[in-house]
DNA sequence: GCGCTTTACGCTGCGCGTAAGTATC
DNA sequence: GATACTTACGCGCAGCGTAAAGCGC
């Protein structure tokens, strides 16, 4: 015979009331149901649990040792549980993410915000990195998923596009190509020189893939090794760059962007999780705000 | 919708054998049961416990938390029954017992033997006391049970006879009375000093209640508080006493045990329990011991 | 005779196992 | 195509509730 998690609550119910029927009551069932519990366990057991006659009830010396026993396991359960259920409900919990640069500063603050607002006890745990770091995080479990440009080598990882982010020329708001302010095509850039991002970056290698491209963009006079000093670069003068968009929209001081075209490029950004494994419930939902946030942005 | 302990198990034995077949197994189940288990625990808990493909599977992150919770819970759960039942199969545990002098002396080395043959590893706590010090014993639950003579006020306890001990005559073996050794009647204690009991014990009450006692049995020479100092003035040939057999038979040396008929009279010795409480495993085998060595006697 | 527990009984439904289906590698 | 999990399905049985019986005060 087996012991069950109704016949342990019966006995404690049974043992706190010193009475089946008011047991009963207590556990919303029926009194010879409480009955039939205790009886089973004390076959199971071999054991009486209680003296019972109709007028009083006694605790046998085993039963009253076996009492706070059970009734610390069935605590301990029904915390495990509810606080399962808390994460479930997202009451509780927390999410970490790493994100692109140009992502947290210009898409998170809405995507938090919103976030915040429906769950307030979620923290949320932020990192940003380039498109290689933020695979990186996510391949090796640092952050529960990630957004990032597309890559190939995606083993293990799995992809899906949030946004097409148009690449542009980006020069200092006195450069020649900066008198004016509409799309452009990539020849136009072969005449100056060109600022690149480093190698190890998702933009350099969709750049090096435009068979549009001017030479110079493969040869690059100047290469920075991130987004920031490649600004610095730019308002310095020193040349022009092609960027997507996103990326130096959140600092466009000083700096015109001009919509690159025949042909136009895209950086797809997204979402970066391990395939086969599943979101949190928190991080499920985060990752569903974001798609929520993006998706007239996706429109444009 | 309720979890189970089954389901638990379940989540245990997935857990740890990282495969469901394999669990299914370990449980001695089928697969699809397990597969089950673990499907109404994730909609119990409205939460994903395992990422599995055909090939992998992996603990989310919530379950990872969970397991050791369980593990423990289960853990303590299988320890804590088993406890009980090494109590019920009397593998384990301990009696205490309240008896009389004569019974500890004359009864209980051969039940004691018996029943530690039988159980080996149960602890047996003795403690000999007059008829009055066993049933209050009882009575406070100081014991699971005693051996002493019958009383009136029951309250609350229960009397099973076990033997009927007839009384005698006792003098030294140099008094007039002892020249005989068969039975003798009452009136022959008439002539002698009467050595008495004190009225706390259980034996005055009765010899104050036979009514073919000569006068100085109820109004004796001497007093004795107990069985040894009765014995005592005896051996001191001070007078004569009348005692049950079973009291003066572990120190007969220089006495006489003469019976006494006419009406003959016995002192009911037995077990006194707390009616209405069940006893403990070994305590009822220990009681049922005690049943089982004084039977023979009994038919004496 | 009253109050509480146990027994009796019919029913629902859960859970098991077998077998077929499906997906992933 | 092999392997492992899931779904489908039929069966048995455990547990529930209602109702009647037993039992101690």
């Amino acid at each position: 015979m087996k012991i069950t998690l109704a016949q342990l609550r019966a006995f404690i119910a049974v043992s706190r009331e010193r009475s089946f029927t008011r047991a009963a009551e207590m556990l919303a069932s029926s009194q010879p149901s409480v009955s039939a519990a205790i009886q089973q366990l004390e076959t199971t057991l071999d054991l009486k649990l209680f003296d019972r006659t109709t007028k009083e009830l006694y605790l046998t010396a085993e039963s009253k040792a076996f009492l706070p026993v059970i009734e610390r396991l069935i605590a301990d359960l029904d915390t495990a549980v509810s606080d399962l259920q808390a994460i479930a409900e997202r009451r509780r919990g927390s999410v970490a993410i790493a994100v692109l640069p140009s992502v947290a500063a210009n898409i998170l603050p809405k995507t938090i915000a919103s976030f915040s607002a429906a769950y307030p006890n979620i923290r949320i745990s932020l990192r940003d990195d380039n498109t290689a770091g933020v695979w990186e995080r996510v391949r090796n479990g640092e952050v529960d998923f990630g957004v990032a440009g597309c890559r190939q080598d995606a083993e293990g990882l799995q992809f899906e596009t949030l946004l097409r982010d148009p690449f542009g020329a980006v020069m200092r708001s006195d450069h020649p190509l900066a008198s004016d302010a509409g799309p452009m095509t990539w020849d136009q850039l072969g005449e100056f020189p060109f600022i690149a991002l480093g190698a190890d970056t998702g933009i350099r290698p969709l750049l090096d893939k435009v068979p549009a491209a001017p030479p110079n963009i493969a040869a690059p006079s100047i290469e920075g090794s991130n987004i920031a000093t490649v600004l610095a670069l730019l308002k310095a003068g020193l040349g022009v760059t092609a960027l997507p968009e996103l990326a130096m929209r959140s600092d466009q001081a000083d700096l015109v962007f001009r919509t690159l075209v025949d042909p136009p490029l895209y950086r797809e950004v997204g979402l970066v999780t391990r395939s086969g494994r599943s979101l949190s419930p928190a991080a499920a939902s985060l990752a569903e705000q974001m798609r929520e946030t993006i998706k007239p942005q996706w429109l444009k």
